[in-house]
DNA sequence: ATGAAAGCGCTAACAT
DNA sequence: ATGTTAGCGCTTTCAT
């Protein structure tokens, strides 16, 4: 059997409560007695036993990852791998555990069993599973909480962590427009999602300052073949853009294809950040975003509200890069 | 403050005991105090205390991942996903909590502190962090284990789930030569790996049982640019090879690329179906593996052995499957 | 079928 | 600077 507390007490010579403060730290210890305590942990190979610890102290040291099931695909890849690893990372140097917890929206049991359990002391949510009932519920009980992405909801008052999708429109736009594209249309899958909402709002700012045309926006690219199709018919228009912003690399791959070989090459952006950009040919323009960040700022976040931060709401926007690629120089014309 | 189960024995005037024993359905109590014991947590909204529990039990019937952190892009995008949740899905199934934890193979210290802390009752570990001294001390003190992958070395006795390579390897063989192809080059990076080494066997065999020429082998394709590079040099020699079998999707994207607009286009065929295959034009012929299924399989194997189940080592490999395109229909020659 | 009591390993308030 | 004591919420013998 694993040793205790009190066996290391006893063998050091000392009470069970020495020990556990030069375990936490706590008061002042002789220099003697910690040295015979160390010696004996040493010898007995103790370590302390997280749970009693956890269940002495009502905090488990650790933080959840709610993981939207239905949405499995749409978290897919790189970008949540990324963002897991930032949460991780960040849990892990603050002492923290990472719980990963799979829930839907209709039934967020999972999530609610940790905290009501105590199993956990603070919880993720992709805004997805963020709905405004649930907030309300961890609101009550001052339950510390993060949202991966923002509600759009304006009055719903969370801590969250996003991605400056306004700013990386016009980050977008302005690279485009820098390399001499003046007629951008937005090819996207559907226009809902406040993220797509956002883009469009940022390319429109970009346009206005420099004096161009209104942003064309076209929705229902959802695969490349689609975004194809939809790409072709806007090129053969009358009005044809000279350069795409795409909602997503597939869309971007599609577009690409509509736009290679003709004689006027129109621009093709992606704001998703894939090896589908990356390795495209011609490689394809795309805005990145340092999704590992993302996560080890959300986790930072949720630890400080933990550890007792009061005061008003952390609402953190992480900014875009323009990777720029062969898909956005302009070739021809 | 949240109920205990002293509350709820109170409220339903029996003892602690008597709730616990609904709690966990053990023994047997009248249907009336089991009414009254139910009327009592749902008037309190009593949740047990997990903490609490593990604590008594000695058990936190939690299980966790050991993630390589060195590893992690090689550990990337749907392949880990897809296995995260499967490990999830079957864990959540069984009641079990997961808790991923990074490690690096010189510092497995926070996995092993879970493991002294009895934070968890098991661990599954990719095989880069399934080092021989670490598996042997688990096995010591008998803390229930599952490998991701399987160990080189032979003499390790572990439980272990993997992808059936030399399988894979076969069954790729196997379709190239159904599509007319002879004389077959397998592209990787390094050959290193024991998956490497399985497909080569895989491929070998099938070609001896067609009577085929053997398998020539070539590593040194990292990128796509040093995959067409060398598939290049390849189809320029003076026995040029009519297929490809390629280590990952990256190294086919590349081949594809030396291959087509060619008279004879050759094959191409990867052993890693990610987007990347699935988008490319042509479309490339991958060789899928549920990996949902993988990690499903290697977290329902940890929870038998922690509740219990001895006796021999469990080693499953899962089947792969051609997800046959384009890049395979021999289009000319 | 139910209750009383002890204890899981640790922490913390109170003494000294 | 260190020891004593009580208790965190639950489970589990052992009685009855």
């Amino acid at each position: 059997m694993a040793a205790t507390i009190r066996d290391v007490a006893k063998l050091a010579g000392v009470s069970a409560s020495t020990v556990s403060r030069v375990l936490n730290q706590k008061g002042v210890i002789s220099a003697d007695t910690e040295q015979r305590i160390a010696k004996a942990m040493e010898q007995l190979h103790y370590v302390p036993n997280a749970m009693a610890r956890s269940f002495a102290n009502g905090s488990a040291r650790t933080i959840a990852l709610a993981i939207d099931v239905a949405d499995a695909h749409a978290y897919s890849n790189a970008f949540f791998n990324n963002t897991v690893f930032g949460i991780e990372t960040a849990a892990h140097e603050q002492g923290y555990n990472l719980i990963i917890t799979s829930s839907t929206e209709d039934a967020p049991a999972s999530a609610d069993e940790l905290i009501a359990g105590k199993k956990i002391d603070g919880i993720i949510y992709p805004v997805s599973l963020a709905g405004a009932a649930q907030l309300r519920r961890l609101e009550r009980q001052s339950f510390p909480c993060v949202i991966l992405g923002h509600p759009g909801d304006a009055c719903i008052a969370a801590d969250w962590v996003d991605i400056n999708n306004t700013q990386a429109g016009m980050l977008a736009a302005q690279h485009l427009i820098e390399n001499g594209y003046r007629n951008l249309t937005f090819l996207a899958n559907s226009l809902g999602e406040i993220f797509s909402q956002d883009r469009i709002t940022g390319i429109g700012r970009a346009l206005q300052e420099a004096g161009l045309p209104e942003l064309r926006v076209v929705s229902g690219a959802g695969d490349p073949e689609k975004a194809k199709a939809l790409a072709e018919t806007l090129l053969a228009s009358e009005d044809p853009p000279d350069a795409f912003l795409c909602g997503d690399d597939r869309i971007a791959l599609g577009a690409m294809r509509a736009v290679t070989g003709r004689a006027e090459e129109a621009g093709v952006l992606s704001f998703d950040d894939t090896q589908l950009t990356q390795y495209a040919e011609p490689a394809i323009t795309s805005m990145a975003v340092d999704t590992f960040s993302l996560g080890k700022q959300a986790a930072q976040m949720l630890i400080r509200r933990i550890e007792g931060e009061r005061g008003s709401l952390h609402q953190t926007l992480l900014s875009t890069q323009v990777i720029a690629r062969a898909s956005t120089h302009r070739r021809k014309g």
